[in-house]
RNA sequence: GGUUCGUUAGUCUAGAGGCCUAUGACGCCUGCCUGUCACGCAGGAGAUCACGGGUUCAAAUCCCGUACGAACCGCCA
């Protein structure tokens, strides 16, 4: 091949007779006096090689870089090593050239580098990556994005980068700033989603863009959120809410088919609207893997006398088979729901001979009690959770949590699954009583069902945009809509959350301009790259799919930065930082 | 901004007011060993118990604060 070696690792066989050159890192030394092995790791593999000279590896640390000469040879039977894809044969070391020392102590053991603090890993993640497993979810990573670029080419949408340095939008997440030193006093804002720019490139004549997109969100990182991501950002003109949703559908099940083991839902997915997926699972992003169903029995319970379900939205939970379950089995529930704010959890256990049983039981009438049964098909031995809240929204909330985490503990998720569906139908309006006033549900720039005519409506929480989200296994995997290209309508939709069409219009200049000029219908979506590899891989953890992940506050351990610049710097870009005491 | 949990040799970890001159494993160093493969055996070095303050006759251990880490709420159109 080259200077360095004549194979990668996992191209050697063992009928290879002429001299073999391989280079990569000390994995293991195992000296045995008189015969010693060393296992060399490259990209592709590891390999056992062994030497009978004693001082061949002397004082050699373990991660150094070396580059070693030597023969094939076959192992004996008995010594095949089957844990590695090169174990039925070994090289015989003529010579050793160390190209790079290591430190003799690691700041963790490659091998269980996964077992160390995230701060440790992310330190010395230059190390955590030599971990083969890490390393794999990394070169999975390659291999996603490769086959989700071709797919994009095989549909037949074009790749256009759009700028990383752009303008500060006025709506949605914070912006990362980045001075300018030219225009001194202004900055660029780094882009939150390229969302105007391929609006603006169908205005320009392109049907259908993708772009594997960096997006950057100044807002406080979570497991499955960190500032900056990847999208597979994509977006069609003359098309419907149908048209974009197959695309997505395709997408979904090809990567997960491709990639995972699991079982993958088939197209068409489930359309779930908004209403019903809050209204039955207590999410806009339901985990479909879980098979318990929120119901409501607000109705049932309309004359309760106890005093928590009074004028209540009550929400029940049925579950089968769990009426033996010990105390302190419950008492876990309780604990779960009043550590996420409930202010308590009631249940009731259908016994055999046909009575309740449970803290909730003694308020009920002979009616309730009946209704309760039959209405929501309570069998011997199942539980009903109950969960109640004056606030509709709270209560579903609340339903939902305990849904997600009951459904867990009574082992009805089935892990084997990636389960999609479509949540669609969101609302455009929603009503903020704190400020009394309507705002924007999700995107202002979505299209409503009704077109402009929808904005005229008294009841505007009912107004429906053709919005939607994938998901799968209760994680929100894309986000999307058909937009409003109608400028006059656009405008309406602003000034019910309180902008004038001259504000909205300097705000959004770029996009009020070009509409202009004669935009196509169009929309799109956007799938989380991310989100993707942490469901193939099964991580827990969002970072454990990139490369150079910061830590949850938004620290790279590693550079060191966010770092403070130097006072020449500072003078250059025209900035005054007011420093910590 | 808030809630919860955490921080003990290079790494992981034990520890519940005096049994701590801090446990164990891995790693590291030295020696032995001709077939191991997370080799084995023997020996050795390595920890101001995150930092600052307090309570106490006595603190790794209890309390307060700070820093850092993790999960979550807010936030993320």
């Amino acid at each position: 091949m080259n200077k360095y070696r004549t194979h990668m690792i996992k191209d050697l066989t063992a009928d290879i007779k002429d001299t073999v050159v391989v280079s990569g890192w000390v994995e293991n030394i195992r000296d045995h006096g008189g015969v010693l092995f060393l296992d060399l790791r490259d990209e592709s593999g590891t390999l056992q090689t062994v030497s009978n000279d004693d001082d061949m590896f002397k004082g050699l640390a373990k991660e150094s870089v070396v580059q070693l000469t030597g023969t094939i040879r076959k192992r004996s039977e008995d010594t095949f090593n089957d844990r590695i894809a090169t174990g039925e044969f070994e090289l015989l070391v003529t010579e050793m050239e160390i190209l790079a020392e290591s430190e003799h102590e690691l700041p963790f053991e490659i091998m269980t580098s996964r077992n160390s603090k995230d701060d440790v890993r992310l330190k010395y993640r230059y190390l955590d990556l030599r971990n083969e497993r890490v390393k794999e979810n990394i070169i999975l990573r390659s291999k996603v994005l490769h086959f989700l670029r071709n797919k994009m080419y095989d549909l037949g949408f074009k790749e256009v980068q759009t700028p990383i340095l752009t303008a500060s939008s006025p709506e949605g997440a914070r912006d990362f700033v980045v001075p300018s030193r030219i225009f001194k006093g202004k900055f660029y804002a780094l882009p939150q989603a390229p969302q105007i720019y391929k609006e603006l490139l169908m205005v320009g004549g392109f049907s259908k863009y993708f772009q594997i997109a960096p997006c950057f969100r100044d807002e406080d990182a979570r497991a499955d959120r960190t500032l900056e991501f990847y999208q597979l950002d994509l977006e069609m003109s003359f098309v419907d809410e149908d048209d974009v949703l197959k695309v997505g559908e395709e997408i979904f099940y090809d990567v997960f088919t491709k990639f995972s083991n699991k079982e993958v839902t088939k197209p068409p997915f489930r359309r779930i609207a908004y209403k019903d997926a809050m209204e039955d699972y207590g999410s806009d992003k339901p985990d479909l893997r879980n098979p318990l169903i929120i119901k409501d029995a607000t109705e049932v319970l309309k004359d309760t006398e106890f005093g928590p379900f009074k004028k209540s939205n009550i929400k029940v939970i049925v579950v089968d088979d769990i009426g033996g379950y010990s105390n302190s089995w419950f008492n876990d529930i309780v604990d779960f729901a009043s550590s996420i704010g409930m202010p308590g959890i009631g249940y009731i256990t259908l016994m055999e001979d046909g009575s309740l049983k449970g803290p909730i039981d003694k308020f009920l009438s002979e009616t309730e009690r009946k209704d309760l049964i039959e209405k929501f098909g309570m069998k011997t031995n199942s539980v009903m959770f109950f969960i109640a809240n004056k606030n509709l929204k709270t209560a579903q909330k609340f339903a939902g949590e305990i849904r997600n985490y009951v459904g867990e503990k009574c082992g009805l998720i089935d892990h084997n699954k990636l389960e999609l569906c479509i949540v669609n139908d969101f609302p455009m309006f929603e009503w903020k009583e704190d400020e009394k006033k309507w705002d924007f549900c999700h995107n202002p720039f979505s299209l409503p069902h009704g077109g402009i005519e929808d904005y005229d409506r008294e009841d505007k929480e009912n107004i429906l945009a053709y919005q939607y989200d994938f998901v799968c296994n209760g994680n929100e995997m894309a986000s999307g809509a058909i937009r409003n290209h109608d400028l006059d309508s656009l405008a309406k939709g602003f000034e019910i959350v309180g902008y004038s069409r001259e504000e909205v219009e300097t705000r959004f200049k770029s996009i009020f301009t070009a509409f202009k000029y004669g935009c196509p219908p169009h929309g799109g979506m956007a799938p989380g790259i991310d989100r993707i590899l942490m469901l193939i891989q099964d991580e827990p953890n969002l970072r454990e799919v990139q490369a150079f992940p910061t830590s949850a506050s938004g620290a790279d351990l590693m550079m060191g930065s966010p770092s403070r610049l130097t006072p020449e710097q500072l003078k250059e870009l025209g900035l005054k930082v007011k420093e910590e005491e």
